[in-house]
DNA sequence: TCAGTAATAT
DNA sequence: CATATTACTG
């Protein structure tokens, strides 16, 4: 019934993504409407609206490459810090080795390690598409929606492509298969397959599954409700060792441990590049400024053979 | 250049 | 084994 519809909706917003703090993302496909509703705007100028075309940061940003490099806790901001990641090796590959050379580490060079989507993110990022519609929903136009620090193009067209082929299972199931709808309910069905719960958790706008009709939908009830603040959503993964070995990593740091070392999380993209205009005329917008929360922080430690992975996100979700 | 799909690596 | 990354192609 229609009431569903609040209802998946009311618990989405619950869950709404958007960290305190937002990013002023440039006016570039999205518009002006997106962009609030995203909270994507400038919270550090809380000014007025000058149409500034936003600072140049310049992307490659070298985070000293020095071993042991921890967040000031200063302020949340700079491009997120990768670890670098180990030489995989396929397989049996071993590494190498090598090794050597002094000069090493081209900073620029390094293997982007794995991104971990957490439901939070993976929200945001279904909520991005559901606002551009299947049609807008391009990596780009998504990954500049979401605003996430790190976030590049790679990382949201490869997630693009897999929520995709969540989306046709569904569709798949629900037309033929006797499921008896359950759209919005969530699909909490381990066929053959074992469907991670990730894209389970998270509500799919019926737009998604209605092919044939635009996005037309203006509909952002956003309603402003009132969370703790948190901040970071994305997860970057270290690395692995394939051998199981000396792998510890927490100690006690004794009483005033600055931490802040391990798990590195992705956040709010601050500042990227990206100014190209369009020919899309942006006409004021509406100051609103939605302070959505999310709330996230837990570790969760995914130990399957030898991989041990931190991500921290709240399992408990449903 | 960007988006989509396929294959690969971890 | 699943996921994310990477490559190739449209």
């Amino acid at each position: 019934m229609r009431e569903d519809d609040s209802n998946w909706f009311a618990k989405w917003e619950e869950e709404l993504p958007s960290p305190e703090e937002l990013t002023p993302l440039s006016q570039t496909l999205i518009t002006p409407d997106l962009a609030i509703y995203f909270d994507i705007r400038n919270p550090n100028s809380p000014h007025h609206h000058h149409h500034h075309q936003q600072n140049p940061p310049p992307p490659p940003p070298p985070p000293a490459p020095s071993q042991g490099q921890n967040t000031p806790s200063s302020q949340p901001n700079s491009s997120a810090e990768f670890d670098s990641s180990e030489l995989g090796g396929t397989g049996g590959g071993s590494g190498g080795a090598g090794a050597g050379s002094g000069g090493e580490e081209p900073a620029r060079t390094l293997k982007r390690p794995r991104l971990v989507w957490t439901p939070q993110l993976h929200k945001r990022f279904v909520d991005a598409v559901a606002h551009l519609g299947i049609k807008n929903a391009v990596p780009k136009t998504i990954m500049q929606l979401m605003s996430v620090d790190g976030l590049t193009r790679e990382n949201v067209a490869s997630h693009l492509q897999k929520y995709r082929l969540y989306l046709k299972r569904m569709q798949s199931i629900s037309s033929g298969g006797g499921n008896g709808g359950g759209v919005n309910g969530n699909a909490s069905m381990a066929a053959a397959g074992s469907e991670p719960d990730l894209f389970a958790s998270t509500p799919v706008p019926p737009h998604f599954l209605h092919p044939g009709r635009p996005n037309s939908d203006h509909f952002l009830p956003f309603v402003p409700m009132t969370m703790q603040h948190h901040h970071q959503m994305a997860t970057v993964v270290g690395h692995h060792h394939p051998h199981p070995q000396l792998q510890q990593q927490f100690r006690d740091f004794g009483t005033s441990p600055p931490n802040g070392q391990f798990e590195h999380r992705f956040l709010p993209r601050q500042s990227q590049q990206q100014v190209q205009r369009m020919g899309t005329p942006v006409h004021g917008n509406t100051p609103v400024m939605p302070s959505y929360i999310e709330d996230l922080e837990s570790a969760t430690a995914a130990s399957a053979n030898g991989r041990k992975v931190l991500t921290l996100f709240p399992t408990g979700d449903d």
